[in-house]
DNA sequence: CGGCAGTTTGATGTTACTCAATTTAAGTGG
DNA sequence: CCACTTAAATTGAGTAACATCAAACTGCCG
């Protein structure tokens, strides 16, 4: 039932977000919010040209910052295409990383109210981003209460799931951690892409699971190699692919 | 200057909340919100009287359980007075904290927007709680930008306080982890109360402490041990003490 | 072929957990 | 005011989980 919630929540997001952005300028998507949006721009003709004044689309390569924290910033920034991390710089040169960004998602909430993040962004593998004027995105909102209503539902959904993490980082342990991570993710990817086989596309190094479930990379490394082992899951080549879900589920169920 | 950001927003907040709640009906409210806006409600005269049926105020017992996750509620909660905690019922029978709440604080932003709340509630000390029709607390948002203004600033600190928390988990020791919480319960507690010769209210147990920090209480003595020994800060009847900020500090910051 | 980033493996060290006993503090009822 | 009870905090000894350090191995790309 979460899930349902979670992939309706996704839907409606994408619902409300064609009144923010029409994303036309997107060629190559693939995934998600900028696909179904570029349907409907496509069936509502061509009146939402690409060349708007108040969105423009950004084209990023794989492991390029993209926001640095404490910029103020007149955008609000949708994720069209690829893989992001949105995390918080520490000062003994560690990162936590926050969240994971897939197609359709706001960076965050947060950046809809506020032009200053406490966050920092970057580029997991090349992405495309929809960069749309946060004052137009308000006033849009204010016109619009199915706009509201889907940050709203977003807003809800990151700060679940940053709560969650909490209590998987503060109570459970390594091979916990990151089979609460995988599963995370998989119900997140599967609400985007048609999976077969339990093959989740996955374009993670260990050191950003690592940084993700506070952990080091060599035990990282440790884990999933019991993972292989006992043939619950196995990470390689940016696949993830799950024999084993129950035992996968047994270990990161949260409640 | 993140402080002097707090302060803003908590102000902000109680701001903006006279239009929605005047909390008359709180007696005995000593700090922050309820009595900023008593006041203003003495100044504006009887006009908004105690007994409205879109708001109304509970008398909760220290140590009782105030919401329990997934029951669908009508209303918007608001702490006016004492400390509650906020979290997550885990299924080994472990909790873990997310928030504090002190008064002033909504239960989460969440609460605005979606009737069933992933988390738990209980009254740390004996708490007075103002409760509020969401659907009226809806529609005086879409009437009055003040009001959005305050709930989006709730939201963003509380996603911002996440967000640290979780890097605060992840990548700290056990001192660090305390000495966050510390610093970060401080702040809250200074902009409510004027704070002399260091010495903050505190109505923690040790096992509170612990279930925030994600740590076993026989731990959290240890090091609040090592904190009192190296004269850094003291904690006890309820009462935290500092000795030595710039140490606490040195240890908690992350970034 | 060489270089490089990522992963794996081993040996060792440290942190924090577990279990259990003891002390302290805070009531409660006589 | 004092025995009795109970919750919370402290202390000690032993252990498990994860970190650290270092070396070897893999795949990939020029």
């Amino acid at each position: 039932m979460a899930a349902r919630n979670d992939a309706g929540a996704k839907r409606q997001i994408i619902r409300a977000m064609k009144n923010i952005s029409p994303c036309v300028a997107c060629p190559n998507s693939e995934l998600g919010f900028c696909r179904a949006v570029l349907k409907d721009a496509e069936k509502a003709g061509p009146t939402l040209g690409e060349g708007s004044d108040w969105q423009h689309h950004l084209f990023i390569p794989a492991g390029k910052l993209v926001l640095a924290p404490n910029q103020p910033l007149p955008d609000v920034y949708v994720l069209c295409n690829g893989w992001g991390i949105r995390f918080l710089q520490l000062a003994n040169g560690r990162r936590q990383i926050i969240s994971f960004l897939l197609p359709g998602d706001l960076f965050s909430a947060s950046t809809v109210f506020e032009e200053r993040f406490h966050f920092s962004v970057k580029a997991l593998t090349a992405i495309q981003v929809s960069a749309m004027k946060r004052k137009e995105v308000q006033s849009r909102a204010a016109a619009n209460p199915s706009v509201v209503m889907a940050v709203a539902d977003f807003c809800c959904m990151e700060m679940e799931a940053a709560d969650r993490m909490m209590a998987a980082l503060g109570h459970y342990s390594a091979e916990e951690r990151i089979a609460y991570l995988f599963l995370h993710l998989m119900k997140r990817i599967s609400a985007l892409n048609v999976i077969r086989d339990h093959r989740y596309p996955f374009p993670l190094r260990q050191q950003h699971i690592a940084e993700a479930v506070g952990l080091t990379p060599v035990h990282v490394s440790r884990v999933l190699g019991t993972f292989r082992e006992r043939r619950t899951a196995e990470l390689s080549n940016g696949v993830l692919q799950v024999f084993n879900l129950p035992e996968l589920q047994r270990m990161g169920a949260l409640s």
